[in-house]
DNA sequence: AATTCGGGGTT
DNA sequence: AACCCAGAATT
């Protein structure tokens, strides 16, 4: 058991510390819970540095809850281009339109209402209840497991779920009378500027003194946490496109489907091999993509010349993309297939695709057709 | 409990 | 190259 004076030496020191040394963060200047919502989502697994000129082109687009309900998805999306985790805003509208419907274009301040928003988990419903309505809710993230698991020297495996269930029991024991949204941000601060995850800046720390990882000389152990996986190697072929006749000059583009990964992006129509084996086919690979597209009712004529190899990576992925040459052998054929589109230069920053193929994109273009 | 969702900075 | 980031949804 953890004696109450160090939990209220922890809390104290904490909040005067915020007091002093919180940064000026765009969204700490707004007092609009819709503000706040929309910065707890974009910062979920994103470092503040990378949120900040997103969060204000998007209140700039859309100021108001009601004004991001009516917009269309397209544009949302658009706006979310580069941040990743796109579902994060494709849920974030969802449930901006489900506030407008049934709370009257409210936040929500009812802990069971605001959780069970879309893309609201336990973490970021604890962060609007108490950042934007100040009421006592724990809102435990990365760097909330962190410092509790360093100063109070806990082991537990912060990967577990009922680890992160015991800290917001812990966190919420921390919170003094009154003053929910500061110290919740004030333990995010900590980690985020001094409790980093490498080499913590102790010297700096307002609460070291007590802190019981240090003064056992632990703090770079912990928090303990059970390793990920590391990414799977998947190999792709890609075929670029170019139109004849009245798509002379374009390249063809294809949308995914409406789930899963990347859904509703639109990429250069490729194939998964089955491994890197025959991903050095180049003649296996030429005619796998001929008779995929086929299915699509796209008939191309691939080549065997490599346009170049391109590399995505992603947390559980690593795409190794070879694209092939290839030209379309009818003109007409995709007046109903939506799911395909003919793009020229100017369209190309319209789409939202792996970088990696608007770049060969860009940059074919520019060898050989412009 | 494990996996699937992005992209980028740090070390 | 591994790790982490103001995590959530799905299976």
């Amino acid at each position: 058991m953890i004696a109450n004076d160090n939990k209220r030496y922890f809390s104290t020191e904490l909040l005067s510390w915020y007091h002093k040394e919180r940064r000026d963060l765009p969204w700490r200047r707004s007092r609009d819970p819709y503000h706040i919502w929309v910065s707890e989502i974009m910062l979920q697994q994103t470092r503040v540095d990378t949120v900040i000129p997103y969060f204000n082109r998007f209140v700039d687009r859309f100021p108001s809850l009601r004004q991001l309900a009516e917009a269309p998805e397209e544009d949302v999306l658009k706006h979310w281009e580069g941040l990743g985790y796109y579902s994060r805003a494709r849920n974030l509208q969802s449930a901006v339109r489900e506030v407008v419907e049934r709370y009257d274009g409210r936040v929500p301040s009812i802990k069971s209402e605001v959780s069970g928003l879309k893309g609201v988990g336990p973490y970021t419903a604890g962060a609007i209840l108490s950042i934007a309505y100040n009421q006592p809710e724990p809102a435990v993230d990365g760097n909330v497991m962190r410092v509790l698991s360093r100063y109070f020297c806990l082991e537990d495996d912060i990967a577990r779920p009922s680890t992160r269930v015991a800290m917001e029991g812990l966190a919420q024991e921390l919170i003094p009378e009154g003053e929910a949204a500061d110290f919740n941000q004030a333990l995010m601060e900590l980690g985020a500027m001094v409790c980093t995850p490498k080499s913590p800046s102790c010297p700096e720390c307002p609460v070291m003194k007590l802190c019981k990882g240090r003064l056992e000389g632990r703090e770079r152990e912990l928090p303990v946490k059970t390793k990920a996986k590391k990414a799977r190697p998947v190999y792709r072929f890609a075929a670029l496109i170019e139109g004849t006749g009245l798509n002379a000059g374009k390249l063809l583009v294809r949308q995914r489907p409406d789930t899963g990964l990347l859904a509703r992006m639109w990429e250069l129509p490729h194939i998964e091999v089955p491994d890197a084996a025959s991903w050095d086919s180049l003649s296996s690979g030429r005619l796998s993509l001929e008779e995929a597209l086929a299915e699509d009712g796209v008939r191309i004529q691939a080549t065997e010349q490599i346009i170049g190899d391109a590399q995505h990576i992603f947390t559980h992925l690593v795409w190794n993309i070879r694209v092939l040459a290839a030209i379309a052998t009818e003109e007409a054929y995709l007046m109903d297939r939506t799911a395909y589109r003919w793009v020229g230069p100017e369209d190309f920053e319209s789409y939202v695709w792996p970088n990696v193929f608007r770049k060969l994109l860009t940059e074919y273009y520019i060898r050989n057709i412009k």
